[in-house]
This record gives C-alpha cells, sequence and structure tokens, in this order.
DNA sequence: TCCTTAGATCGATGACTGTCAATGTATAGT
DNA sequence: ACTATACATTGACAGTCATCGATCTAAGGA
C-alpha cells in the first residue's frame, strides 16, 4: 500500500491518495478532491487566489474592482476557496483579510506528481 | 519576471504561469487553467483518471464497470480528460486505448508549488 | 454482404453554478 | 444612539454540466 497523507477538507478529514497513478481512488475520495479541484475550476477565483497568493495578505475590498465582479460575487468565491481550504481569512475590525495556504497547494501537486 | 513554462490546452498554446502565487494570472490563463482544473472536478472523472495512471493502459471497454456508468457518459468523460491533455487515446481495431501524460500532471503540479 | 461490437454523437432532462440586486449583520466613528 | 462601511446571506435567473436512451459510424468476423 503506497503512503498516505493526511488532507482536510472542510470539516471531513480524508486520508488521501498516494498519487492519482498509485492506487485507484475511492469514491469517497474522489469526491472530495474533486471538490478541491471545483474550486480551482473558475477563472474569476483562479486569479483571486492568484492575487491572494502573491500578496502576504489581501482585503476583500481589494478584489473587487480588479476582478470585475460585485461584492456578493467576490464573497461567494472567497467561501468557495476557503471551504476547500485553499484559504483562510481572519476579520479584524470592519475588514476580512485572506491569506493562502501553501501546504493545501502543496499536497493537491504532490498528488498529481509524487 | 518570474520562468514561463508552454502548456497546451486543446489547441491553443498557452504561455503559462510561474506559479500561481509568483505573479497575478491574466484573464486569458485563468481562463485555460480553468479548464484543465475543470476536467479534474468531477468524481467520475478523478476516479477514471486514476484507473488509467495506475495501469499503463487502460480500454474504454474496462471504464463502464468499475465507474458504474454508461457507455455515453465514459466517452463523455474521457474525452474531456483528452481535450485537457491529461490522458491520450489510441484506437487500436474495435477498441480506444487510453493512458496518462504524466507529464501534464506534473505541469500542472508545478504551476500550484514551485 | 450481413451481422456484431466498440465507441462517438445527438437530444432531452434534471442538477448545479456564476452572477447580481436586495437585505441582513456586525464594526467603527461621531 | 445614529450613521456609514465592510461583508455575509438570500433569492432569483440564466447558463452550464452530468447523465442516459437512441442513433450513427467504423471495424472485424462469418
Amino acid at each position: 500500500m503506497a503512503t498516505r497523507k493526511t488532507l482536510v477538507v472542510g470539516d471531513s478529514v480524508v486520508g488521501c491518495c498516494g498519487t492519482l497513478g498509485s492506487q485507484v481512488l475511492s469514491v469517497g475520495e474522489a469526491d472530495d478532491l474533486a471538490q478541491i479541484f471545483g474550486a480551482l475550476a473558475d477563472p474569476a477565483r483562479l486569479r483571486m487566489l492568484s492575487m491572494i497568493a502573491s500578496s502576504d495578505e489581501v482585503c476583500s475590498c481589494a478584489l473587487e474592482q480588479p476582478l470585475e465582479k460585485s461584492q456578493p460575487t467576490i464573497s461567494h468565491h472567497t467561501r468557495i476557496l476557503a471551504a476547500a481550504g485553499l484559504i483562510v481569512g481572519e476579520r479584524r475590525g470592519r475588514w476580512t483579510w485572506w491569506r493562502a495556504v501553501p501546504e493545501r497547494l502543496e499536497a493537491v501537486a504532490r498528488l498529481l506528481s509524487d
């Protein structure tokens, strides 16, 4: 049996995946992974994540204009990225500051190529 | 400016992406990447890719039963994975044999973690 | 030349997703 | 308290997607 890493998706803990090719994914693993890739499968979210990962921290208010989306839409997308564990938000005063979670990106990357 | 690799999506060639975090993605880059992640964002396709990557070659006919999907659905999913460059198919006689494209998976992986 | 088989394509349908206007909920300043 | 601000949530709508039955195409075999 291949090495297994632990990956957290939303609330559920997933024993996850030597590599895509090392062993056939179970239905449950595939569902959880699909959620993560689904979060990455939207251009607006990819640009959003790219912006957040490029800076140390980004305020929600700084995303609206460059992405040319309304405030509710930005909120919707940050929610999905956060649910996938790709970003984390911290509310300080009136602003929510978002940070990327590099370990998360690396976990997904390892899954694809190890 | 960050290192740029070349990535082919379907027919179009994309100058693509030091890393998500190294520089903000353009709209065009984000669209192309979203297509790739979209191909990975379905549980049936992930299991399919996992099966193909685990063997050397897999016949379409060998996917129907374990995935519990109809033949048109299998055909639909292989098409999407192939359009994203993640698998390639070769028709030999009556059967189509599918192979994974590891370089492709690695290119995506590098994008996430380099 | 038929018949069979593997796979692709078409058409329909139900489910999901991105989007925004309107509204709700805190927080900060006055 | 009152007002303004930064986000979240809700509701609605349009567009996309997964799925399958039916049909089509191409390749073998009899």
